[in-house]
DNA sequence: AACTATTTATAAGA
DNA sequence: TTCTTATAAATAGTT
């Protein structure tokens, strides 16, 4: 649709048709997957040409929409007579509403589908999100001391090794050699002065802060 | 896809998101229309929101396009009499692999089994627990506004019509005739004294705030 | 839900 | 098929 605001009906030129065709399939399947992508949908298109070729998209794939396709409840799905095939539905149907509880519990967690709820609920439900919060908060500072600690541990290790290494060198220049093993701290720990002695605890401080 | 060219990814916004849904479907399933009539394309399109509603859209019937789908050499089908059990069979393994992703996520949120995981994701969850919490206190809040400014507006209209039967009463008793319309308002919001005149605006704020 | 400024989609034509 | 272009249609943000 555009230029000419055309009629939807089937299109008489063959040619024509073919060459709309493509151009609407890749306009459609492009919208299918930004609607998924955008507002959390799951999509399937399954979609054959008049010459009987088949193109689809999904979401997730289309076995998967199909089957909750076929699972939902108001789809009245053609029920089977083995018993194998029974027993295998009503474990879906558990494993189903097991899904369906816990992501309308995430959706909710989330800030989402509250309009059925009691004010008992919601405060309920704020709660369990400050109690998480606050657990995770926690949890996040903890590991951020614990690898601060780590980093100035290793950086008083290095400002130590550092400190031998300039002890060897020292050495060895005293005796005219040339080492190699200054190369070992290559970069920027390398001593620049001679007042980082023997206090490496308040050396890693202010380096690793 | 207009004013601000967007990015495609999933909305944050729920609101807008639900409302890009609704616009965007309607466009979606209009299109696949459109091109199932001009170019005589056979089409099935599912659709579930996020909140796990149906949409469904086909040429001839989602059935009927669903197993041309499975029967189409490409699509490789498992065959013969197993082929249900199979589908139902790996379908079970992406359920229960659901049913434990969602499990996990519920915990994580709960600030349990964080030990796995890394500042950032713990930053990310800390993230999405607060914007739930916004939320969920943002709704609390509004329900608890609403149910006040309810009840506020039930006592000023009981206070009013409190007023009206005390009037009447007034004029019967003038007239020496008992009546017994007075005890509509039976409980405690009778008149109680002759302060309460015609301002039940006013008498309604103290009472219910 | 309606409006509108803009972006996208696309019918024709080359 | 692909590109170009003029125009119709879809829609993001706003009210």
């Amino acid at each position: 649709m555009t230029k000419p605001k055309i009629e939807i009906k089937k299109i008489d030129n063959i040619a024509a048709r073919q060459v709309t065709f493509s151009k609407r399939k890749r306009g459609l399947f492009k919208k299918a997957r930004e609607l998924s992508t955008l507002c959390d949908a799951e999509i399937a298109l399954i979609v054959f040409s008049a010459s009987s070729k088949l193109f689809e998209f999904a979401s997730s794939s289309v076995e998967q929409v199909v089957e909750r396709y076929n699972l939902h409840p108001s789809t009245e799905r053609l029920q089977h007579s083995s018993e194998e095939l029974q027993v295998r539905s009503s474990f879906h149907f558990v494993l189903r509403k097991e899904v369906a509880d816990r992501t309308l519990e995430l959706r909710k967690l989330n800030g989402e589908d509250l309009q059925g709820l009691k004010i008992r609920e919601l405060q309920k439900l704020e709660k369990l999100l400050g109690k998480g919060l606050t657990r995770v908060s926690k949890a996040k500072d903890e590991r951020l001391v614990n690898d601060i600690k780590a980093l100035k541990k290793k950086g008083v290790e290095i400002a130590q090794e550092n400190q031998r290494l300039k002890q060897i060198q020292g050495l060895a220049n005293d005796q005219g050699q040339s080492s190699k093993s200054t190369m070992i701290c290559s970069t920027s720990n390398r001593a620049k002065d001679s007042d980082n002695h023997d206090d490496s605890l308040n050396l890693g401080l202010p380096l690793f802060k």
